[in-house]
DNA sequence: CGTGACTGCCC
DNA sequence: ATTCTGC
DNA sequence: GCAGAATGGGCAGTCACG
């Protein structure tokens, strides 16, 4: 594909006034300048270079219209220095403002740049150990906003701390900002694949305003505002938000402000890099303290330290409190499994088979589980009676599930104090004694549900117990945990009830358990060892799923034909991201709308699709093309082509029209997980799935016709 | 007060 | 969620 | 095999607007 390019704007003048914001106490406990025994490489008194951040002691801010362009060259050329090995890199060498004052924004982002630039991991953990270092270093209370932005977050999940800023938002602020039509940005945003990519090209702060240069606080802070802004006019005041930083930003500021307002940072450096490079900075930072004895590669250790610590404690405020008082090498203890605060969940990697399973577990003891199609939950139980439950990315769920509240709080057992449980969460109709499918789940209130008002029952289904009566059981194995489980739960149909599970090795009974699991609405199996390699491992992929549309020749797939496209982003620039996809109703000869698909291709596979569908192109969509005026692509196309699409589940859905009228009278069916197989250059447009098929598809789920799924042995 | 666009979060 | 890709 | 970044349907909740 393309090399980056870059696309900066010409330089503006910056005036020095740093309005600080002091984030908030956390700071308090920072340790100051780390421990550095050696004296720092006398940081400001040399630096040969005027800066823009640095209007040394004059407070009186002159109108200085020096070279303020030629400065930010210079700050180019000593920021580049980040990409000394650790080693050999001098955390006082490249910031240009003084020690204790707040680190601007752009150090950042010219950071971002250079990991943008960089193919290795390690090369761009390099440059983020850096930039941590030299933030400890010079102003290790920045430390903190400087992590949350780098982890493109504003506070932990669980907090519920969210800007509520889109596209369709940050579209709107970029056109009034550079006074341009929503259109025009909106068009150059299809052509670039990238709004922060807009917004830089676009020359925003034509005036010569004199603002204060960001900072990191600045902008840490203001993201905080447009969180916390609600009710009438927040958009506006949103907006205004946004544009007071934009105004304020220079050179490749605006791209890093669009991308983090929108969490897409797109450098190829995230939480798991992010994490690895604290840990080093960590060790580099610390000189004086002597990893523990034992240790043959710190780095390495440290970033391992500090993964751990994140899995069972997702939370940088303590994470990094911790680090800066009591050191990396304490960190397993100081950042613990803490009960009423989310552990990132074990997760399951994708298997084909019964076989692979059996395979790659193999000499364990295996139990296989049934997988429930519900919401995953952690259910934290306190000693003093309170009841937290988070999902899956640890967003707090409990205002959504005072009933599962009540149901854990009356089946736990007498001699249980306190608990977190790790479970799903399934619609469940009592009378029926039958799960629900997940569309009936999403279908519930969310917020301060009240247990009166419930429209949608739940079942609890527990499979693992990470914690009892103040003990940690992270650490013990399977067996052990469950013995915990089931001696602390009682069932109670329609409430809580253990998953289904099934102890053995044998093939033929696993099989037998898998179609059974399918028969009771289930997905599929979770594979697990009972014994070895079984403790419980944070955000892991340790256990394994199969489900019935993972296996070759089962589950449903589905001719379709592409009819239209939206042009891709980030590094789908240039290309079509995704496609409009048609199944073909063979009485009324219409091609009807049944999904997207934009997964499944390889890189070549994209690049000559798109060239070859970009020959077929029609400005309006033809008679015969059924679809809502909802979501119209970017693009259409004459129907030429079939490709096969593998799915999860058929749905009914709102906008969708593929067999519209035969099981719904206005609604059609959509896919749930859609996927490209293969093209199909063997089939004609109308030899594709027809919509008769893809109703009776739909009429096979087991759940859609319960009745019928008969038990059978 | 109803509707539709937008956003975040489930899968 | 699924899938692909570079390291 | 890890980590990151593309991409899907669809729901409730929020806000702007008529």
């Amino acid at each position: 594909m393309s090399g980056a390019k870059k696309n900066q704007p010409p330089l503006k003048k910056t005036k020095t006034h740093h309005l600080q914001s002091t984030p908030s106490k956390s700071i308090r406990t920072f340790f100051q300048p780390l421990n550095s025994p050696i004296p720092p490489k006398n940081p400001d008194t040399e630096s040969p270079i005027k800066l823009p951040h640095q209007t040394s002691t004059s407070s009186t801010s002159s109108p200085s219209s020096s070279s303020s362009s030629t400065n930010v060259v210079e700050v180019k050329k000593r920021i580049s220095l980040l990409k000394k090995t650790p080693s050999e890199f001098d955390h006082s060498s490249v910031a240009w403002w003084k020690k204790g004052e707040p680190v601007p924004f752009l150090f950042l982002s010219l950071a971002f740049d250079m990991i943008k630039e960089e193919k290795g991991r390690n090369a761009m953990s390099d440059i983020g150990c850096n930039v941590l270092r030299t933030v400890m270093h010079t102003t290790p209370g920045d430390l903190l906003p400087v992590v949350y932005l780098f982890s493109n977050r504003i506070a932990p999940p669980y907090q519920g701390l969210e800007m509520g800023v889109g596209k369709a938002a940050v579209i709107k602020t970029l056109a009034e900002a550079c006074g341009r039509t929503e259109k025009d940005v909106k068009e150059h945003y299809k052509k670039l694949g990238d709004l922060g990519l807009v917004a830089q090209a676009s020359h925003l702060s034509q005036t010569l305003q004199k603002s204060d240069a960001l900072t990191i606080t600045k902008v840490f802070n203001t993201f905080h505002l447009i969180a916390k802004e609600s009710g009438k006019d927040s958009q506006k005041k949103k907006n205004n938000l946004i544009k007071s930083l934009l105004h304020a930003s220079t050179d490749c500021e605006p791209l890093y402000l669009v991308r983090l307002l929108l969490k897409e940072l797109r450098i190829g450096y995230a939480e798991q890099t992010l994490l690895s490079a604290l840990g080093q900075a960590a060790v580099y930072t610390e000189e004086h303290s002597k990893p523990p004895p034992g240790i043959q590669s710190p780095l390495e250790e440290a970033t391992k330290i500090v993964k751990q610590a994140y899995s069972v404690l997702p939370d940088y405020d303590k994470i990094i409190s911790a680090m800066l008082t009591d050191g990396v090498w304490l960190l397993a203890k100081t950042c613990n499994f803490t009960p009423g605060i989310p552990v990132e969940p074990m997760l399951s990697e994708k298997i084909t088979s019964v076989s692979e399973a059996l395979n790659k577990l193999r000499n364990a003891e295996l139990i296989c589980e049934y997988k429930y199609d519900g919401e995953r939950a952690q259910i934290h139980y306190k000693e003093n009676g309170s009841v937290e439950i988070y999902s899956r990315s640890s967003e707090r769920n409990t205002g959504k599930f005072p009933d599962v509240v009540a149901a854990v709080s009356r089946l736990k057992k007498k001699n249980v104090s306190s608990f977190v449980l790790d479970c799903e969460i399934v619609a469940y109709d009592r009378k029926k004694q039958r799960i629900l499918p997940m569309q009936v789940l999403s279908t519930r209130a969310r917020k301060d549900v009240a247990v009166s008002n419930i429209k949608v029952d739940v079942c609890v289904f527990p499979f693992d117990l990470l914690h009892l009566n103040g003990q940690a059981l992270l650490e013990e194995n399977l067996k052990i945990r469950r013995k915990h489980l089931y001696a602390s739960f009682e069932e109670e149909s329609g409430f809580l009830q253990f998953s289904m599970s099934l102890i053995s090795n044998d093939a033929k009974e696993i099989q037998k358990f898998l179609d059974k699991s399918v028969d009771a609405s289930c997905e599929g199996l979770i594979f697990k060892t009972l014994d070895k390699d079984s403790t419980y491992q944070p955000s892991e992929r340790n256990w394994l799923k199969l489900k019935k549309d993972y296996m070759k020749t089962i589950g449903d797939t589905l001719d379709l034909v592409p009819i239209g496209a939206f042009h891709g982003q980030g590094k789908r620039a240039g290309v079509y991201g995704s496609f409009l996809l048609a199944c073909y109703d063979v009485d009324t000869q219409e091609f009807q709308t049944i999904s997207k698909t934009g997964t499944g291709f390889k890189d070549e596979d994209l690049e000559e699709s798109s060239a070859r569908l970009r020959t077929n192109l029609i400005p309006k969509p033809k008679a015969c093309y059924k679809h809502a005026e909802k979501d119209k692509p970017d693009v259409w196309f004459e129907a030429s082509e079939v490709w096969e699409v593998k799915v999860s589940d058929l749905t009914i859905s709102p906008d969708y029209q593929a067999a519209v009228g035969k099981v719904h009278s206005n609604k059609g069916i959509s896919l749930r997980m859609p996927r490209l197989v293969r093209f199909r250059p063997d089939k004609a447009p109308e030899q594709a799935t027809s919509s008769e098929r893809i109703a009776e598809m739909y009429n096979a789920q087991k759940h859609n016709h319960p009745d019928k799924s008969k038990k059978k042995n």
